[in-house]
DNA sequence: ATTTATTACGAAAACGTTTACGTAAATAAA
DNA sequence: TTTATTTACGTAAACGTTTTCGTAATAAAT
């Protein structure tokens, strides 16, 4: 027979009320029924249905976490970052991957409705240009936590990188180490990080008196085979880049393949830096300059956001957003 | 105000018994209802409440998956393999890190007992040395599929890749390449990865009258810096190998850091081989040869097996083990 | 014409909690 | 002493489903 509270509290001689509330530590019951409660639960080995709370309570104990991919570094280390946090809060963690596909995103915050979970997690994906399917969850009074991949239009807590530094300091270093054709290969037109990367890029030129060239802006997309087109394509023409930024892990691996395949030397043929978080940087041929972005941190900042939104009378989330800075580092294929 | 399943049975004038059985189909409800009801639902966006769902019926709709790490490659890809099926299916799927610690893996399967999950995917620590805690859930009838770290002792559905036969093909690799001094990194002495792995080794040794040597078989740990140590004081020594085998994943990267603080060429003067699935291993310098896993595959069979038990009126999978074949990837780390 | 099946639905219990409200006893304040 | 407050517990409803069982009405079989 399963041990629930009934079980507990027929042979305590308590109500269930009484006993629902010593195990939730409620100031109505003295410390000795507590204690006695308390006992006899782990003797019996009692564990709460989490269903029955969960309904009566309208809370789950369970966050969800959406992102595009995690074969990705930097998500690999958010997810590590969130998971601390949320197994030291005694909370569960449902992951959903998109593979950038906005239909996929939408189709899973659809299902939150359900009640499944008391808070979100979320760096959209590349297609997603608005929010409506998002403020969807504010009617359920979900709070709701960006991270990274953020949407300007959405009231409500956003922990990000300082892009729009990165892509400038990206820039300059490359314009420092001699490049004057510099391409930057991008992923979406409506990603808040893609845009900032590029403002920042864009302002390193201009304040490096360099013309700014759109077609030196290449948006790739989620499939390997036609990035390496495109960077290949790029990189045959007669007036190809001196130096090149991916402004998203991937890309970096696509561009040292395509090097390989047209025989150009990283860095004296074309300079690559990199936005990644791959420890295997340093390990590279030749290692990779990299921006390198505090994925664990930010991932944990997120978390710890959410749950502040979790513990207040008023669900939402303080409208607010908190940068946390990205480094440079420069290894050999941006310098000899 | 909310729509729950008794606003639409006031609505059409039906009982919520059988607007509860036309949403699920059932077939003591005529299609001409059925309709009516489902219409309405999509109408007044109607969406279930899970918790009293999963209450009622005792299924949650949703899977676990414990593993020790996620920034892996080989997790990775085998998370996206589980998720492919798991939203094909329906399900969700929570996600746990053990981070190799055992107490944390007991922890979490305890947390099970709340009815928060339907099935558990797990692949085990390098400290899990029995499955008491695992077995613990036979009793809640949940269904537990092992895949890569495996528990012999259990007997459950697993997903394997030939451990065995990858050990022994890279050692034998490695004796081909004119290897006769060959380390193996090894994590855990009760891991069967690890086991199985070093049998083969063994085995291939001895079919080519190499000596075995205990000392050969470095046992590292969850520290990185350690492991370092551990590495560098294998490779300093007079007689130090010619050839390694790391048997996982993070530590190939930690020979090559060794490697080039002691100005040794890879693969002149030490041949390396390494278990990964990363897609950089083409990059690094030199490329790393590989076993290459089919984790995806891996991930995806494991889901389907534990789905396949979901749906049996007797919950336990079948006692069977699935072998999936890795591959081995011949690069410059061990060749010129 | 009577019995038996089948179809389509409803009443009500059940799942295991949490919580609003009530209350008796003990203590404190007036 | 009377009244107010606090302490510690119980009663019972509620959360939103699913499911068992019952039952009319219609169709089929005898």
């Amino acid at each position: 027979m399963r041990v629930t509270i009934k079980t507990l509290a027929k042979a305590l001689n308590l109500s269930t009320a009484t006993v629902s509330k010593a195990l939730n530590d409620s100031y109505e019951i003295s410390n000795d029924t507590k204690q006695r409660v308390k006992a006899l639960a782990r003797e019996l080995h009692y564990v709460p249905d989490l269903n029955a709370s969960s309904l009566r309570s309208g809370r789950s104990k369970t966050i969800a976490v959406i992102i595009p991919e995690v074969a990705d570094s930097f998500f690999s280390q958010a997810i590590n970052g969130i998971e601390s946090v949320a197994q030291e809060k005694g909370y569960h963690v449902l992951f959903y991957l998109t593979h950038e596909s906005l239909a996929k995103e939408q189709a899973i915050l659809q299902d939150f409705q359900s009640g499944r979970v008391d808070g979100v997690l979320i760096s959209v994906t590349a297609e997603t240009h608005n929010a409506a399917h998002i403020k969807a969850l504010e009617s359920k009074k979900i709070p709701v936590v960006f991270f990274d991949r953020i949407c300007d239009e959405m009231e409500t807590a956003k922990i990000i990188t300082d892009d729009y530094e990165s892509g400038y300091k990206a820039t300059q270093h490359l314009i420092d180490c001699g490049c004057r054709q510099i391409a930057l290969l991008s992923i979406s037109e409506n990603l808040s990080i893609s845009n900032q990367r590029m403002e920042g890029y864009k302002k390193a030129l201009a304040d490096n008196q360099l013309p700014f060239n759109a077609a030196n802006i290449i948006y790739c997309a989620n499939d390997e085979s036609y990035n390496f087109c495109l960077i290949k394509n790029l990189m045959v023409q007669a007036n190809r880049p001196d130096g090149i930024i991916a402004t998203v892990e991937k890309l970096s691996g696509s561009i040292y393949f395509v090097c390989r395949e047209l025989h150009l030397q990283i860095p004296t043929q074309v300079k690559v830096i990199g936005f990644s978080n791959l420890q295997s940087a340093w390990l590279l041929n030749p290692p990779l300059t990299t921006i390198t972005q505090p994925a664990f941190n930010m991932g944990k900042a997120a978390a710890v956001a959410l749950f502040k939104a979790l513990n207040k009378k008023n669900y939402s989330p303080k409208n607010e957003i908190l940068v946390i800075p990205s480094s440079l580092e420069i290894r050999n294929s941006t310098v000899i």
